[in-house]
DNA sequence: ACCTGAACACCGTTCAAGT
DNA sequence: ACCTGAACACCGTTCAAGT
């Protein structure tokens, strides 16, 4: 169902993955899948932590807290990447509040110690979340539009040219987050 | 035109701001709209420039750069803030790319010297922008909630209920936008 | 130059009724 | 428990034809 919905995601894009061809590829009648979710945001708030999902198996190294929100970002923008406007429908789940940005957590309930960190832990976690999602939304949808007027035709673009995109992206998204993870050494326990 | 929208906007929401609403708020039929605007996302694009404009008229001060990014991450937040669903009107205009930032603009080319400035300038207004509209995105949608919550029925939520919201989320973000801004005192030439 | 009429190809959601 | 049939109330966009 949700991996149905991904397979659609990633080859017809946000736009076109509707109640109506999720039903159709599943063989189905649309009014069946409101037997399963309570509504469409409800269904891709569960796809969307589908694309969410390899952060929370992989653990995050380092023993810095600045060093720690980096990689996560890093860890997060990889997720996003990897399907078709991954971005764009986690942005709207996220800023519905119908799914937990997985930086906070990381950040900080993964911690042993949950007592005595900063209190601007989680803020800072705010803000490594909302600029990753909104850059990586923006350079996702850059690389779709230079597919598009590279190809001329709409539909020929592969999954796989989106979502391995952007290498040339990588070197300015890096050196943002390492700006903004910069200013969380001053709120830093002694090491 | 662009005041109808925006009425549509603030009394009904992002939602229901569609090309027939429109049409029929302008005593008009919808294919008509289609001779001034290509599309519905150009149109949504002009609405999200006159929800900026104010970023423009008003002049930013202070000496540092960081002082300047947050002064104009505030200002941006503002605007966003003055509408219903302004936020996530304007995310999306950006990441589609049919407006420019004006936190780019007045961070880099409003500057007298536009050459020995640092590179990574425009790069930090990324952070900052993406961090702002992301943050008001998702705090516009929370207020919203509650709004509904309170009330119960749908919608006799008055649009200044909504507009002036969010004292209370004011502190944190400011919090957060000081600790991405903090970053930027590496970038500063020597004052 | 500006707009209508009318169509085309879609949507999300609900709900009685079937099995 | 799970799904269909069929409807309800919508969409964005196009384009001949009118004025």
């Amino acid at each position: 169902m949700i991996e149905a919905a991904l397979r659609i995601l990633d080859d017809q894009g946000l736009p076109n993955l509707s109640m109506r061809q999720l039903a159709e590829s599943l063989g189905v009648r649309p009014g069946a899948l409101y037997w399963y979710f309570d509504s469409k945001q409800a269904l891709l708030a569960d796809v969307s932590r589908r694309i969410l999902a390899p952060m929370y198996s992989a653990t995050v190294e380092g023993d810095s807290l600045h060093e720690r929100a980096l990689r996560t970002g890093v860890q997060l923008r990889d997720c996003l990447l990897a399907y078709r406007d991954g971005a764009e429908l986690v942005s709207s789940s996220l800023a519905l509040g119908l799914v937990v940005s997985p930086v906070h957590t990381k950040l900080g309930i993964d911690q042993q110690k949950p007592e005595d960190q900063h209190p601007l832990v989680l803020t800072a976690a705010e803000a490594v979340t909302h600029f990753v999602v909104g850059f990586t939304f923006h350079e996702q949808q850059r690389t779709q539009a230079e597919a598009l007027g590279v190809t001329g035709a709409a539909d020929d673009i592969t999954p796989q040219a989106v979502a391995n995109s952007s290498p040339a992206q990588g070197g300015e998204f890096r050196s943002v987050l390492e700006l903004i993870c910069h200013g969380l050494q001053t709120l830093e326990p002694s090491p």
